[in-house]
DNA sequence: CTTCGTTATGTCTGATCGGAGATAACGGGT
DNA sequence: ACCCGTTATCTCCGATCAGACATAACGAAG
């Protein structure tokens, strides 16, 4: 598989705060997208290294922070449990997704004056 | 003064993530801007709410990140110590707050997606 | 040589965070 | 009735973070 599927660990992070201050930032957005490609939280949860109580727990908040909740997940059954994205968390991981590409592009020139800042000297 | 001293509690924050794993985000851009306007590490973190010792922990991250330090400062003598910006401090800060503003431009459309999803119910 | 406000640097401590690991519930297949 | 892998919840614990507090150094001015 060609696709990444945790966020470039440098460069522009983006990180979107609510008016009740919760946010969604990489982290949540990876494990969404882990979530779509695995169908399960767990699962998700292991391929970005963390524990099933961490991604439980970023779950959790996710699904009280919009007005509807983003995974919908299911115990049992002939699948064993596992878990999908609603509509609603489709979209906003879409937004989201859209909002890093977008503001990737709008602030290039200034990452390349901040990158030769930084290798002005060395700093292998 | 009309200019805000603290970035917004709301919308979006950037987190510029440099090669080596450290980064710039609205934090230490906020220090920046209060030793610019009062002249000292210790006023600029009392005007954020930090303690000094927090302060001045991020000034030495500030000044170690880049090629050159980002922080000049002097203890005693006629005006008792204080700090100021260097050249690439203030052109740091500079282009941070360049890639704050072009970044909010670029995702107004995701933004206001995301807030109409977020006040869909209520959630006052 | 004392004064002053700032920088510079320690220790201690409480809060928070996240990993590790255990346990139970679920529910269609077999 | 049992099996299985996942969801859903605990408790325990070490690491990390930041605030609170204390102390010293600085250096021109008086």
């Amino acid at each position: 598989m060609t696709g990444r599927a945790k966020s470039p660990k440098q460069g522009l992070k983006l990180r979107f705060v609510l008016p009740d201050g919760s946010w969604l930032g990489p982290g949540k957005a990876d494990l969404l997208q882990g979530i779509v490609e695995t169908g399960s939280i767990s699962a998700a949860g292991r391929r970005l290294g963390m524990s099933y109580k961490r991604a439980w727990g970023l779950v959790e908040v996710l699904n009280t922070m919009f007005a509807a909740p983003l995974v919908a997940s299911s115990r049992g059954g002939a699948g064993h449990g596992g878990a999908e994205l609603t509509e609603t968390g489709q979209e906003v991981l879409r937004l989201f997704r859209a909002m890093q590409s977008h503001a990737e592009r709008a602030v290039e020139a200034e990452e390349a004056e901040l990158l030769r800042l930084f290798d002005m000297a060395d700093k292998k």
